[in-house]
DNA sequence: GTTCAAGTCTTAATCGATTAAGGATCGATA
DNA sequence: TATCGATCCTTAATCGATTAAGACTTGAAC
């Protein structure tokens, strides 16, 4: 690919001082300030902007129109919402960062999910950050102006997890079967990790490796030895773990000597790496199991850069289905998720639950072997056609 | 790409009854509450929570401990908000609904670094919902708890903007150039998109085709005439269209010959639509101007089923450099944006200008030309090398 | 000429907190 | 012993709205 570039234009920046804070005569009006205007009460023009049938069609005229020349907007949304007990919005509790969630293709599409659900209610969607969980953050979740939260797979033991519980708003987890009383979305991450296993089992292999995402929330990368596997803490990741093991074990092989990496971040990059390390061991794998289609990727890289053919050499199996996999070299064969789905019935779950109706209080939707060309029978010349 | 699929689970519903309504003596308990259970007044529990020199550390310790027993999660968001004055967090005003935003990986970018900047100074990210542009959806804005608002790519006469102006609070506009007095973050759209143009001129293309964003926010595809040209209030389509037109005109050709396309939507599939009804036309065009990747990426694929060959008999250029421009065949020649650095940047305004400290009001961003293989001289048998 | 209902607006309590200013206590200093 | 400054807590006003219940007016029905 031949690119030169050329910077067309560069920074400009025009400064401007402060603002000057706003006196006390130019201050915001008020509702008080519309109804002393017109010689009213408050309450009437409060009236006018919230039931209408209220009063007579031309004083709510000349109310709104006093309200538009004196430049006010409308009832204040906090007022409003302390008095009314609503807030208008609905919070998303994420496990990494905000500015990461952005970049995770899963994430996106589930908030897109989320997002749809709450526009369809008239709900804002407020993205409460968080990840460093340092004091700071566990207020963010603590004074997060929301009527009711959405949890993403986040570990049970998680302290904003724990934060925002403690306000005893309504609850949707999602990607976090068991423990909690909160209804919850997500899939069997059992059954789909030992669907894709037993298919790599199918196909002859024998000798596995795991790239697995993090098993607890203190950002690890290495070997993760059978104490570390007791101890995961990420029900995606637990499960997931759970389902490879019962495939290999029904095979007749030894989980113990099934190496499994645990990867400390959901990227390409630190997929490349673990994967690279499963390689360089003794016996090295014909097949890789990866908890994620970023740490497929980045395995495929790995295979790649050790002079290996996928899938003649090694077998490369994800998780996810994320829009690139399917545009990998070879096609990425792993399970798909519906991301976009969970997101939407998480958060159509949750406003059910604000308005007080009837929800299902746990959803497990269905996934998918998606069988593309990184998989093939050990040392096969490709895939079967 | 042999793909094969199978269902693993299947959709499964736990229900539940809906919850039975808090009574009077379970309610949430208030600062009041903990204040009477100690013995104090509620002034001294809100000074634990935050000014906590303003106790002893004993009473606050108590405080703290009666709280979690009585299950007090910390001052109501909203009450304190309301005192305060402060929301905590950012409002961001998008011109498409939020489930499309979700999709557009220029949107996702944009929002990635409000999202950094909102996250590094402690604030939520509040998306309001919008773009039916109904009532409903006004008051959406005008009911946001937020502290300001970065409203990105809207018409000048947007009727969600009006709203969110009438509210008086901070600003700040991304890809808006112009006309608001509110700080504003774009890049120059009228250089970059002369650029892109002149790079096809110089390879020596005459005859041209331009793919189109909206123009106005009315949904419309199909052939822009002048006037409705003139009539363009999308600042970002009115910029590139200009550039195009400049570079075009220096080079002697006529801008009234040139068939503008206007798509309704930035997607591929509008794209391709629309590069198909150019190059229907009389004597083909041996280039298209396209106004974003996506459109571009739509354009490809119209050569393709029109048995073209990019770019020895149509060359293509996208705008906005997305992840998808150079892993498409041909690699794509476009205008590389910094769409998270746009983000942030008006991210990091809006804070400053929330702490009331001194801000750049007008900040333009470079942008590169990005030379790959969708643009080649015409009738060439491939890129230069 | 009552009575009544409908329509229109007001009264007054309330949502749950924050904060400047003031009062009480206490040991230390002169 | 009177004075002073800290330390610790309370008083009371305030943020900007919502809403059930009540009061007043008016016209119609009996």
């Amino acid at each position: 690919m031949n690119v030169s570039e050329a910077i067309i234009s560069s920074v400009s920046v025009k400064p401007t001082p402060a603002r000057r804070r706003a006196g006390p005569s130019d201050r915001r009006p008020t509702l008080k300030d519309i109804a002393a205007e017109l010689g009213v009460t408050a309450a009437t023009v409060s009236n006018a902007y919230n039931r209408p049938d209220q009063l007579s069609p031309e004083l709510r005229t000349r109310v709104l129109e006093t309200a538009r020349t004196l430049g006010y907007a409308g009832p204040d949304p906090m007022a409003r919402g302390l008095r009314r007990g609503r807030a208008g919005a609905i919070g998303v509790l994420y496990a990494d960062r905000l500015s990461y969630a952005f970049k995770d293709p899963v994430a996106v599409a589930l908030l897109a999910g989320i997002a749809t659900a709450a526009e369809a209610a008239g709900l804002g969607l407020l993205l409460v950050p968080g990840s460093p969980r340092e004091e700071r953050d566990l207020d963010a979740a603590r004074r997060a102006a929301v009527d009711g939260f959405v949890v993403y797979s986040m570990a049970q033991e998680d302290p904003l997890l724990s934060a925002a519980l403690e306000r005893r708003l309504p609850i949707v987890t999602v990607d976090m079967p068991g423990r909690s009383a909160a209804p919850s979305v997500a899939i069997d991450d059992v059954a789909s990790a030992r669907t894709v296993a037993e298919h790599l089992v199918g196909l002859g292999h024998r000798r596995f490796g795991v790239l697995s995402l993090e098993l607890t929330p203190d950002v690890r990368s290495g070997l993760a030895d059978s104490s570390r596997q007791q101890a995961a803490s990420y029900p995606v990741s637990r499960g997931r773990l759970r389902g490879y093991r019962e495939a290999l074990e029904a095979a007749g092989l030894s989980w113990d000597e099934v190496p499994v990496q645990e990867c400390a971040e959901n990227s390409v990059e630190e997929g490349r790496a673990a994967a690279e390390r499963l390689l360089e061991r003794g016996s090295g794998p014909t097949a890789l199991l990866a908890m994620s289609d970023a740490l497929a990727l980045g395995a495929l890289e790995a295979g790649r850069r050790a002079g290996l053919t996928v899938p003649k050499d090694l077998s490369v199996v994800g998780f996810d289905d994320i829009p690139e996999a399917a545009g990998a070299t070879p096609p990425l064969t792993t399970v798909h998720e519906p991301h976009l789905e969970k997101g939407l019935k998480a958060g159509e779950i949750l406003v059910a639950l604000l308005a007080g109706e009837e929800f299902p209080s746990v959803v497990t939707l269905p996934t998918r072997l998606i069988v593309r060309g990184s998989s093939a029978p050990p040392g096969a010349s490709g895939p079967p056609r």
